[in-house]
DNA sequence: TGTTGGGATGAAAGCGCTTTCATCCAGCGT
DNA sequence: ACGCTGGATGAAAGCGCTTTCATCCCAACA
């Protein structure tokens, strides 16, 4: 009882005794159809199990239903929460998310946007405006929507946040409180303009306070917790420490506090620590993570929103900045004195 | 300067003096072509800027060079860790990946499976053997190369792991530690044959030492940290409380970690936990989180080396299963004493 | 020197759908 | 009663590429 191959569109029309203009739109269009002729198709496309052919129907009306998103790595809970934001926003308007990541390379990431492109997507989204003068390129001449996330520029529309603001209001606590050494763990900063725009951020908080963050008290990490970690320790055992230090995101943040326990030194009282993003597992650590929230679903959400608006010609090149704020936990105190009392000790248990 | 339109292969073919069909060969299948002529169509398509179009290409072809991945959800560190390993390897290969996920919802992923297989992928990747029926007929009928991961079935290949296997080594541990009370946070049953592969194997492992893990031992929690926390705070609030905890996933024995931490039990004088996955965090608590590793990375990669196996043919159904082994950290302890000197205090700090 | 085999290329038929454009017809206004 | 309008449908031309199949040519062989 089984038909030899697939059904096709023309089957359908040959079953409804209709042309296969009708059948498609019928799929398409039924508004254009009268409601017999709508029925009749349907009955007869139920009958004979057709499905459109997805590919047919990219080549021959040049949409794909497809947006393409590349970020830095899959592995990590922002991008991975802004992906599951997009792609279920997109699933309600009946798009499909395509997904590459560049691993913080940006030949690999041109790369990924040629490839993209040549599949054929109807917009996409990006991480970031810093990238390679080759990648501009293509995505300029190809005329497909785009839409960059977390930091923007004029050419494409963008979904921002901003990022210096958010160095700055976790550098601006902490000095609040009395803090006047402090360190920073950041990402590696070459084509990362996330991480570079918050350590500017906390520079300029800090220089406003008539203090400074000098290179020294800089340490650059892979975006792990292992990194967090390092840059921790790597600050901890600096012949003057730091009071407090600065999560790039809240990652390091996690890890520094992770660090400074097994090192015996208690969080917030022998050192404050502050982070930027405000994952989920900031708020269930011991203490809190204080922390700049980064409405970062929310980023996915208005940036699948905003490619679609492009996609259907409703507008372009919009731009959105995100408001961000400093979620007070317990993880940043004020400095108890003058001189703190704590020797380095490394008294891991 | 610029050409009215995208170049196309005939354009290429018109310039280069050839016919379409050796311009194809040319992109596609340069071996076939003489060297003269391989350069002289090379050096039109560059001169043309010319990119071959996917869509016809899919469409001619029949192939899309695309696997689709369909994942409960994108916001969680194991599936994220596997689809970057998908990733990487399907790109080494010149495949894209295409995402979407279900939220739990078998009939989300009945329709997930729908439309990737009307959008035209060239193989699927699937979590669980756990599905509507409806949704494995589709993929029987579609005729396209699936792979099951983490639990399969004789219908399909599969990259497996034994769940059953890691409850049990999982509550093993606790058993040869001498816990007799023993609770069990899990993610909700239905239409999750990992966590219920995992659950029945700890329940064995505890049948074979005399003991039982009743139902109301067990707290079912949405897969989240906040999940953990709350299985763990019912487990604790329990009359006759266990003095040890299983997490059906990291996550929550982390969250269980956090929550005793939070009530002033100490882990594992207090309260023994363990969990199963492995991720990131777990060797970054304090205490080190004891638990099962599942090579998750290692899952999505030989997913991908699977699927794309059975696309060129050179195998069919094959299943792989992964090793698992316990990692033994620090948050299960020995119990010290037939009895326990904690109460539940909830001294939130 | 006549075959012959095979490597290189071209011709042409699609792949399955969308989308103008044309056609047809009913009903409407005058 | 007549032209007109507009809604419903059909005809047909692609969309840009792949892939058989046929053709051509030349080296190699006898």
């Amino acid at each position: 009882m089984m038909q030899r191959r697939k059904a096709r569109l023309v089957d359908v029309a040959k079953d409804a005794g209709v042309s296969p203009a009708t059948v498609s739109r019928a799929m398409a269009r039924p508004e254009l159809l009268s409601v017999e002729t709508l029925q009749r198709v349907h009955q007869s496309a139920r009958r004979l199990g057709y499905r459109p052919d997805g590919m047919a129907r990219a080549l021959a009306s040049g949409r794909t239903m497809t947006v393409g998103a590349i970020v830095p790595t899959l592995d990590s809970t922002i991008f991975a929460l802004v992906l599951q934001a997009m792609q279920s926003t997109l699933t309600r308007e009946g798009y499909q998310l395509l997904v590459a990541s560049h691993e913080m390379n940006p030949a690999a990431e041109t790369e990924a946007i040629r490839t993209l492109l040549a599949r054929g997507v109807d917009g996409l989204m990006l991480v970031g405006a810093d990238r390679a003068k080759e990648a501009a390129a293509l995505l300029r001449t190809s005329g497909v929507p785009v839409v960059l996330t977390w930091c923007g520029n004029a050419e494409f529309a963008a979904v921002t946040v901003d990022n210096e603001r958010a160095g700055e209001l976790a550098a601006q606590h902490l000095i609040d409180l009395g803090h006047r050494h402090i360190g920073m763990v950041v990402g590696h900063l070459p084509f990362n303009d996330r991480q570079s725009g918050r350590l500017a951020g906390a520079r300029r908080a800090l220089r406003r306070a008539g203090l400074e963050l000098p290179d020294g008290l800089v340490s650059q990490q892979g975006l792990t917790l292992a990194g967090g970690r390092s840059g921790c320790a790597a600050l901890l055992d600096l012949a003057t420490r730091p009071t407090a230090i600065i999560g790039g995101i809240d990652l390091f943040a996690i890890g520094c506090i992770q660090e400074a326990q097994s090192r015996g030194v208690i969080v917030p009282e022998g050192l404050s620590v502050v982070g930027v993003d405000n994952i989920d597992m900031s708020a269930h650590m011991i203490p809190p993570l204080t922390t700049v929230h980064i409405p970062t679903s929310q980023i996915g959400q208005t940036a699948a929103m905003t490619i679609i608006a492009q996609i259907t010609g409703e507008v372009t090149r919009q731009h959105v900045d995100l408001p961000i704020e400093l979620v007070v936990r317990r993880s940043a105190a004020a400095l108890t004195g003058p001189l703190q009392k704590h020797h380095g000790s490394s008294t891991r248990p």
